[in-house]
DNA sequence: GATGAATGAGCATTCATTCAT
DNA sequence: TATGAATGAATGCTCATTCAT
């Protein structure tokens, strides 16, 4: 009589999930936070407003789905589990990398960035975001550690903070900001440090 | 004719519009654009709601009366409306300043930012601010030119997203981020740049 | 001292009244009593609001003064008061004039039907109009006992159904309504009435 | 899937959907269209305000929704959609029910006239009703050109002038309005009409 | 599980009216 | 007398959430 098992269930769930998930993420990003209507949203993934109700406890339960979703796919990106050092290609890679991904997912990226700033979202996304930049800054602090730098936590955040704004100025103006000449000078300040 | 002089008039309209101006301030500050009520703010400012449309249009137009207060504010400190070319000693100043004013008022500017990412938001705040930015942006660039930088409009870019970059993360982390040491290795780079 | 008389006072207040009632039966006509607002009636007579509520009590004190206006015009226009009886040359002035009134004043007398026809409006504009009314109906009364109709009150007041008839299509539609036809026929009707 | 059927729900919104233009027609024929309040309405329906809007885009979509309603009212009532011509019959049977349909429903066709007479109002009103008219219009001029009339259009435009102005009496005063005798006069000149 | 009708608190905005000056 | 700042209740409308089916 039952005519799917427990696992086909489990898959139903979680595409339905994916896909409401995915659908939140251009609504919110299309229209903030609380402009944004669950009701648009539910109509966006094509489900009722009761079932997205079954998935997700309230809007910011969907919210935050969201944003961990945004920071396993950093995670992933990067790759930065495991344990090899950084070398000086792993640095390039890391830099253009950085700003492809900002270039090629401008929406994205901007919505997050817009998220992070909210007052009341601010502490959630810290929260989340804790451990993997820890041990995210570690591997760069000791690669300036190597390359002799005198300071080496503060050049570390120095160099985050150049990356920063330059992914800051794409989203702001993709189509003028200078990426290639931007990565470029990048790569030369974190190869030869200023010691 | 009149019981208070228009001069009177004039007075009371400018302290409500001040005063009014600043509850909304800290009234968007804590709570996003949206999620914020008139309601709310006209009751931090101790008015009542119709007053305030006395004064303001819109909720729309009250967010452009703030960010204009924003924004006079930042020309008024910088004060680059004189025609003297830049100096090193001037580059040096507005590293300086740029950082100082921003730690200073963290909460104004974590929340000019957060405006400034709000997709509805955005049009507003970049046709307000085109003129004043183009002409900020020649002064760098004529510095470079002088300088013998290669390509000086990216330079200037790059520079740029590094000082927004800093502030960013001034906003994010006040109390652990090198602040000191991030101006002096940025005057550095202004001073001697790379050709 | 006292640089105007008494009397000038009056006349100040008088030529004050005429000039709000003017106003706000502009405001009224273009925007529907319960839209409009005293506001705008205030600033189209260049008056302050707080003056208004010296000369008016309330929002339906002015349109009562208004309406009170209206029907003293049309007494005006067709100087009923007289004692002497209907000819047939009066019948055919008065027909002529009743259509060409309307055609003249087309934003006024729409504005009094609709008015006439709003449920709050409609008592008080029937008691200020009774007296006017049955004068005037009697004349024509008269008039067709002497004609020799066989149910003069019926006849009268079919009439007048046809009068008002006419008038509401040139309100509609002043610039197709054969007017001059129309007049005519009712004329006819009138001085060879069917017996 | 579904626990309703499709048909189900569509069950329930027709019949909310015609207690709302029930309940909506009543507030407003009592109050004007301004006047009226949505909250009002939504009581008056027994449902929340929300749900108002679930059925109706706005107060305009719902006036809208009772207009039409009137309309097909009429429509239905008169049955002018065949193609067959006017015949003296016929002529008569459309006096008397004109009459007779004012008279039983006076309510409801003050409010018609109050809404056409209402400024913005009469701009939708006549959008809706302009086909109907005009097909109406046309089987009267076409019985007045084969009786002969020297200028069919503008003895069709003074008869149905005629009837509106009965028809407006009638709701002023449907107690004391010689209805009968109306009737009977305008059948005489409809039939043997002054060529 | 799945639907969408239903709710009600909340929002931005308007406006007749009052009142200190 | 004359002003317009000030009030607060009311309005049309939205939306997260609940719930009968």
């Amino acid at each position: 009589m039952s005519p799917r098992t427990p696992e086909q269930f489990e898959q139903i769930r979680e595409d339905r999930k994916e896909k409401l998930i995915k659908a939140a993420f251009r609504v919110f990003a299309e229209e903030t936070y609380h402009k944004a209507s669950i009701s648009k949203i539910a109509k966006e993934a094509g489900v009722s407003k009761g079932l997205l109700y079954n998935y997700f406890d309230s809007k910011e339960d969907l919210l935050k789905a969201i944003m961990q979703d945004l920071m396993d796919e950093v995670s992933k990106y990067f790759d930065f589990d495991d344990e090899a050092p950084l070398t000086e290609e792993r640095i390039a890679e890391w830099v253009n990398k950085s700003m492809t991904i900002v270039k090629k997912g401008l929406t994205k990226w901007r919505f997050y960035v817009s998220l992070s700033f909210q007052p009341d979202v601010t502490p959630i996304l810290m929260e989340m975001a804790d451990t993997t930049i820890t041990r995210f800054m570690g591997k760069f602090v000791r690669y300036f550690v190597e390359k002799g730098v005198k300071d080496p936590i503060a050049y570390m955040r120095y160099t985050s903070a150049i990356m920063d704004g330059i992914q800051f100025h794409i989203m702001l103006d993709p189509d003028n900001y200078p990426i290639e000449k931007s990565a470029e000078l990048l790569i030369q300040q974190m190869i030869n440090p200023i010691k």
